[in-house]
RNA sequence: GGCGCAUUCGUCUAGUGGCUAGGACACAUGCUUCUCAGGCAUGUAACAGGGGUUCGAUCCCCCUAUGCGCUACCA
């Protein structure tokens, strides 16, 4: 079944610090993850920092930290400014070699050609008219990789999700490597970093497939082997253009503090692209692992559906028992209503568990921790009045001081307390009771049951809610 | 403009030369009769279009359309 490989699997997630963690290339980040653990390979990760002025620090941390987060461990970690010297060593032999030479052409010089291609309805391209001799009285630009503009050849790789793909060499033109020595280009510093580091299988996100012809060159001019391909479909929003901030969060730590936890983002990233041979969807990580291959990884772009996601998380919420589900909601309940007992915490925790989609929905639960403002007119059910109310109000008070032993809260006993109330005095219109209670205690037009919220909330502060409302 | 990739319910997808085209999310309805949520049940909803090949095409081939990606001295 499985494909079993000869060569050792090393595969790289290779993002360049110009961002926060993406939520895309976290999805590559674990498939490529998903892959090297499926056949007992290795993960590598590689900061490709070339671009010195994009690149910042921060950026590699909220990187690191996000993948970490994930559970994404790699085994190997690299900085491509850290390598400066292999670049070079390479760009040196290419250029002794007479593969790469020095370009003198300037930008200006670069976009006028660009404009007559397209004139001509041509590939765009640097076809370098002084590959061989150098000018006289012109500055050295940069290195460019020499590439017979009148080939016929066609470039092709066996991509493992796609299939044949094929590019005719002529369209690439005199590629740029370096803008000299010491300062290599994202498409060369990929290819002798994927060479010096022994990778087996390159695989990413689509975007890079016109790319791929351009680094086959390199790595046939470097005399290497050349890797597997494999190119992932990109994540979509709404409108199914590449997901980007325009529609919703997108980096992977704005969902880390919504509350989500890793193992939904990881199933849902992972479903998000793949499907597994078992029709299950929700899956953990090490079935995700045993059932991964790159064969069954879909060739079209999913669109990033945030319902979906909420519905799994709700799903990985819902198999916490009490005590881990304090310690996840935790946080978020602190973050809102400052420090609260462990004990309150997990007797809130079986309406948590039913209710939430992601913990920062927690600040809903206000009226646990805070007193409830709202509008007197909320205390009136719809098929009463004022005065009704506040009778429901008064009796139901009568009822819970009287008739409830607050010790051992019985929610049946007191359901059928004011079931009798209602039907005593609102000819069976439970609403009529419940309705103002429910307000009274929560002050929300949409909240749990109320019994259930007089026994979190407790004898005194229950009581005083109920006597505030009559008030109003 | 050039090159490349893609196309099954609204969304994520399963699927096979002959099926009532399956599931999940979302949505709707009903029940669980205080609201909401949850749970349960039911329902609406798809093979982009046109040519072939074939007894028969969603599935194989070709064309078209549409969408997306790349098109840097960014990555």
């Amino acid at each position: 079944m499985t494909k079993v490989y000869k060569q050792k699997i090393r595969v790289r997630v290779a993002p360049s610090p110009t961002g926060n963690l993406h939520v895309g290339t976290a999805q590559s980040a674990l498939y490529n993850f998903l892959f090297a653990r499926h056949h007992g390979g290795e993960f590598i990760l590689r900061i490709e920092d070339t671009d010195k002025e994009r690149s910042k620090p921060e950026y590699e941390k909220n990187i690191m930290a996000g993948l970490e987060w994930l559970g994404l461990k790699w085994d190997e970690f690299y900085r491509s400014s850290e390598r400066s010297i292999h670049y070079e060593k390479y760009l040196q032999k290419l250029l002794d070699e007479k593969k790469a030479f020095w370009c003198y052409h300037t930008i200006e010089e670069l976009e006028e050609e660009k404009k007559e291609q397209m004139k001509k309805k041509e590939a765009p391209r640097h076809i370098c008219g002084h590959k061989y001799q150098e000018p006289t009285g012109k500055e050295k630009q940069i290195i460019r990789l020499s590439v017979d503009e009148n080939s016929t050849r066609v470039i092709s790789f066996q991509d493992s999700v796609r299939g044949l793909i094929e590019f005719e060499q002529k369209v690439v033109g005199d590629l740029s490597l370096a803008k000299d020595l010491k300062i290599p280009l994202y498409n060369f510093a990929v290819v002798v970093d994927d060479c010096e580091m022994a990778i087996s299988h390159v695989i990413r996100g689509e975007d890079h497939i016109s790319n791929t012809p351009k680094q086959i060159l390199i790595f046939e001019a470097l005399g290497t082997a050349v890797p597997q391909f494999a190119h992932l479909p990109l994540l979509l929003g709404t409108d199914r253009s590449k997901l980007s901030k325009r529609h919703g969060p997108t980096s992977l730590d704005q969902y880390r503090e919504a509350g989500y936890l890793p193992e939904a983002i990881v199933n849902f990233l992972a479903l998000l692209g793949w499907t597994g041979k078992d029709s299950r969807e929700i899956l953990t990580k090490n079935e995700i692992i045993e059932q991964f291959r790159l064969e069954d990884v879909h060739k079209s772009g999913a669109v990033f559906d945030i319902k979906k996601l909420n519905w799994i998380n709700s799903q990985y919420i819902k198999m916490f028992n009490d005590e881990g589900l304090v310690e996840e909601a935790r946080p978020f309940i602190e973050k809102y209503f400052g420090e609260q007992p462990k004990e309150m915490i997990i007797k809130i925790a079986p309406m948590l568990r039913e209710r939430l989609e992601y913990f920062d929905q927690v600040k809903e639960f206000k009226f646990f921790f805070t007193e409830p403002e709202y509008d007197p007119e909320l205390l009136v059910w719809k098929k009463s009045d004022k005065p009704g109310a506040k009778k429901a109000l008064e009796k139901a008070k009568e009822i819970l001081e009287s008739k409830v032993e607050w010790q051992i809260f019985d929610e049946k006993y007191i359901r059928s307390e004011l079931d009798r109330l209602a039907e005593a005095e609102f000819v069976g219109d439970r609403g009529a009771v419940y309705w103002p209670l429910r307000v009274a205690l929560s002050g929300e037009k949409f909240s749990p049951d109320p019994v259930q919220i007089m026994n979190i909330l407790g004898r005194d502060k229950t009581l005083t809610r109920i006597e505030k409302a009559t008030h109003k």
